[in-house]
DNA sequence: GCAGCTGCGAAATATTATTGCGCAGCAGAT
DNA sequence: ATCTGCTGCGCAATAATATTTCGCAGCTGC
């Protein structure tokens, strides 16, 4: 809640944390310049300051069994706040989207949706989707291959630049 | 690489790591109803295996100065599979593009792009996208807020099937 | 120049990760 | 059915790491 400022060291932090988040609290001090316990604590405040959301292991979709990837180009009928809220809190309640995002342009939302296979994805796209409060219009595009899918934001452009604290 | 099968420990471990990728093994172990050692191991094997890829902080991108999420629809003139590569290589390199996927239906590619500014982006966006190599039409669509962002796949509808070893 | 604040780092302690080893369960061969 | 080899568990010991405690240095405002 109150406003931290972050020095370069804890941008590093962020940096390292966002590319390793398993890193050990030793080497990630190694790395960023000093020594384990104020990194730990930089660390712990970044946690509860909100700039660090979580931790998550990228676990590869495929091997696991989920086949399809989908966007979904959703637009509505009405978009006053309040219907804009119910298909977002929608959207949460779904588990096969992953991803919801509002837009400019043509249509409302994109959703990234993912799915054990084609019948699972076509089941909620017609039954729930498509069906639901609101939803004026669903165009979907399958994911033939994927070519990147790097999490996080490019920390390496901010170190491109000249930092201005 | 070899083929291993997961069982429902493994499984439980995926979803636990990915809900949460620091959690300490022994608080992993309580959870999935093993101890300590045998967990460890099994979660080596996962990494080793490619079931986990790695492990990331989720960094809050508006603290951080990254206000700008973009989603860019690309087509371009030649499909063929040297071409697609070229692409998608080149967007390996391009720092903003924080994801690429290879779409069926009218559009090529969507990329999921990211900027500190709408400068920056559109910088980028005249500068590179557009300017690239077989780069056909662009058509790009602001984020104007976020409703939903899980990584990952949703493993419980995994548990709501019926187990299949 | 002297409080008061902030952040570092050394050392001590608590937790956790990791290794080594013996045991139980299961499958295939005798 | 019993033996044998394989797999995976868990206990116990050890190594590594996380976390706390504390004193010190630098900076700010008076």
């Amino acid at each position: 809640m109150p406003t931290i400022k972050l020095d370069p060291i804890d941008r590093k932090i962020l940096a390292e944390l966002q590319n390793d988040g398993r890193m050990t609290n030793v080497e990630l001090a190694k790395r960023v310049g000093i020594s384990a316990p104020p990194c730990l604590r930089r660390v712990r405040t970044l946690e509860e300051s909100g700039f660090i959301r979580g931790y998550h292991a990228e676990v590869d979709e495929r091997v696991l069994g989920f086949e399809v990837k989908v966007f979904a180009m959703v637009g509505l009928h009405s978009q006053a706040e309040v219907d804009l809220s119910a298909f977002e809190a929608q959207c949460r309640e779904w588990p096969l989207v992953r991803e919801c995002h509002m837009l400019n342009g043509e249509t409302d939302f994109i959703l990234k949706c993912v799915a054990p296979d084609l019948t699972t994805f076509q089941t909620f796209l017609t039954n729930h989707l498509t069906a639901a409060e609101n939803v004026a219009s669903v165009k979907t595009s399958l994911v033939i291959r994927g070519a990147k899918d790097e999490p996080g934001v490019p920390f390496s452009i901010l170190e491109a630049r000249s930092v201005d604290d």
